[in-house]
RNA sequence: GGUCCGGUAGCUCAGCUGGAUAGAGCAUCAGCCUUCUAAGCUGAGGGUCAUUGGUUCGAAUCCAAUCCGGAUCACCA
């Protein structure tokens, strides 16, 4: 960022200087041009293409680089150290006084991230699960990039309020209490030593085999398979307790909150586990008769329209969207309903600069209704709702579906990977002197790492497919590799740390290796990674770029020593390179929910 | 049927606001541990960037059409 935006300037300045009377027409002064990394067969550090150019200047584009690269040069005799043409592309190298003074600098900051301050109040909502079932692979993926996505925008220089809306009511949420009355004989997780939301999660699939059952039994005593489904005594008895449950009644209440009591007990061990967290949570249970009010006002102001039946509706026909329900005709609200209440109340508490939804695409649809009736109803917030939507995680051997139990368990997969990240250390045997507790610490660290970068390490936009038979791997592109380099460079600094080096002193060397001037340059984008991944909702960024980073200092690592440095210069030059990419490192893991071991 | 998203190496994915010979990881093959951690490093093979046409100095990238896969279009949440 800093180099880029420098050399744009300093391209800009000396394009000035040398064409401006050249350019007939526009006096704007604008000229286009583009800067790229250089591409590694090439000699150079950045690349100015210049072929945009050549139309207004009328010259060709080797003429073009051989007077800019001659005048960049002359310009800024500390900045860059030389350049070469190539057809339409001007490559120009950085001086390594540059170089090693931004390592310098950066060293005393003790960071190279990013110094942008967007002060935007931002809300990211993500998690948001249903209090009938336990967590699976695809809330895994969703809480992990909500809470990235939530650490990249606070790196990024925002304002940043995490929150989770808990679907705790409603007709699902009574199938498990109406399943775990007629056939739990009074189990707790207590009494069974399950933990709370897989107990409840097994009476929610238990209800559906039962339903399918009398379905079933009745369509053979003649019924249609709608009346059959209509009909069926357990469905009846749970539409009954949904109603009483909305009358309050206190016996359903009751058995409500101590499912509901369980389910939060395990879905904290969870989060704690994979470290999701939040500022504040909402209930639907308190929020499901917001949004009434909006509707009635909207009705006043000739924005909505009521059907015979006294049922209310938007029209949303010109922005290709049909027609969409909000009141029942009974006065009941529906889903969007309460949407709509919810987000003027987030905007107005938090006085939000922008709320962020992290639900999947299926959501698509509803989300773009949901942006559109606000707007429509004239809340002036509709522009700064934002739906990050992310694909299903699909398995090879079919749907994930928590009705018939064919769901990847996050609970166990956790399990798998750690005891995966255990099976790995043991056979490395490089920490036997650990104990039990450093032990238990380290595979936690490696087998959620491990998983945290499967998932975030793809687009988010994209579905992605997973094999329940293929373990996640350790080696390559992914979490334990990155962790790996990080523990690398402790393991030097642990052996340096010994000898008292005076880093105050600075680097005393500008004579710098090619594998020393790519490290450094590396070092200096993370500041546009965090950028990018801001903008773009997108954690897979910085994923990328710290694995870059990590294979970029394990080549460099193989290749120079930095205990047994050629001379001391070099010593010190390299434990800078070092301390900074460990930072980084551990910066941009962070980022990523992805925690680093001293060793491993 | 309408709308939206995707199709890049055997597999999983980068690259997509147009730029140089399309990149990683896994898998396969060949090397590297008396020197700071081999969960590592070096190298090799592997491509009709779904197809066809267009735009232009230049297209995986932009446009159009077609094919394939998926999501969605509730008085469910």
């Amino acid at each position: 960022m800093i180099f880029t935006t420098k050399i744009a300037a300093a391209v800009n300045e000396s394009l000035q200087d040398l064409y401006t009377q050249d350019i007939t027409g526009s006096t704007d002064n604008n000229f286009q041009f583009q800067i790229n990394d250089t591409k590694p067969e090439f000699e150079g550090d950045y690349t100015i293409v210049l072929f945009a150019l050549v139309k207004s200047l009328r010259k060709s584009p080797e003429a073009i680089g051989q007077e800019l690269g001659n005048h960049l040069l002359k310009n800024n005799p500390n900045f860059f150290s030389s350049y070469n043409v190539i057809k339409g592309f001007l490559n120009v190298s950085i001086k390594n006084e540059t170089l090693s003074s931004l390592l310098q600098e950066n060293y005393q900051n003790k960071n190279f991230g990013s110094k942008a301050k967007n002060n935007q109040k931002v809300m990211v909502e993500y998690s948001s699960p249903n209090t009938n079932k336990p967590l699976h692979l695809g809330h895994l993926r969703n809480n992990f990039l909500g809470w990235s996505v939530a650490e990249i925008l606070k790196a990024n220089g925002n304002d940043v309020v995490k929150t989770s809306i808990v679907n705790d009511r409603g007709i699902h949420i009574c199938k498990s209490m109406i399943a775990w009355q007629q056939f739990a004989n009074g189990a707790t997780p207590d009494s069974t030593k399950e933990k709370g939301d897989h107990l409840v999660g097994h009476y929610y699939v238990k209800f559906n085999d039962e339903y399918k059952k009398e379905v079933a039994d009745l369509i053979e005593q003649g019924k249609s398979k709608e009346e059959a489904e209509k009909e069926a005594p357990i469905m009846k008895k749970t539409q009954q307790m949904l109603l009483d449950w909305e009358n309050g009644d206190p016996k359903v209440m009751d058995l409500w909150r101590t499912m509901n009591g369980w389910v939060y007990k395990g879905f904290d061990e969870t989060y704690q586990r994979i470290g999701s967290d939040f500022d504040h949570t909402f209930y639907e249970s308190n929020t499901y008769l917001l949004g009434k009010d909006f509707v009635q006002e909207g009705l006043q102001k000739g924005v909505l329209s009521q059907k015979e039946d006294g049922s209310v509706w938007i029209d949303l026909s010109d922005k290709n969207l049909d027609q969409k329900l909000l009141l029942r005709g009974d006065g009941t609200s529906v889903y969007i309903t309460q949407d709509i209440g919810l987000a003027k109340q987030k905007f107005e508490e938090y006085h939000l600069d922008k709320s962020i939804y992290v639900i999947g695409d299926e959501q698509l649809h509803h989300m773009k209704v949901l942006k559109e009736t606000i707007r429509k109803l004239g809340m002036p917030f509709a522009d700064n709702i934002f739906h990050l939507s992310y694909g299903m995680v699909e398995l090879t051997t079919g749907k994930m579906k928590s009705r018939e139990g064919t769901v990847v368990d996050a609970d166990d997969l956790i399990n798998e990977m750690v005891s995966t990240a255990e099976q790995h250390t043991m056979e490395l045997g490089k920490v036997k002197d650990f104990t039990s507790q450093e032990l238990k610490e380290l595979y936690e660290i490696l087998g959620l790492g491990a998983m945290k970068f499967y998932l975030l390490r793809v687009d988010p936009k994209k579905k992605m497919l997973f094999d329940p038979k293929e373990s996640i791997d350790f080696h390559g592109f992914t979490g334990p590799f990155v962790q790996y380099t990080y523990a690398r460079i402790q393991s030097i600094l642990r052996k340096v740390a010994t000898e008292n080096f005076d880093f105050s002193k600075g680097i005393p060397s500008n004579d710098l290796l090619p594998m020393e001037r790519e490290l450094i340059i590396s070092l200096e984008k993370y500041d546009t990674a965090i950028n990018d991944a801001a903008n773009e909702l997108n954690p897979a960024v910085i994923a990328n770029y710290v694995f870059n980073l990590a294979k970029l200092f394990n080549a460099f690592y193989v290749n120079h020593s930095v205990m047994n440095a050629e001379n001391e210069e070099k010593k010190i030059l390299r434990l800078h390179l070092s301390v900074m990419t460990a930072n980084i490192l551990k910066n941009g893991l962070h980022l990523l929910g992805i925690r680093v071991p001293q060793r491993m």
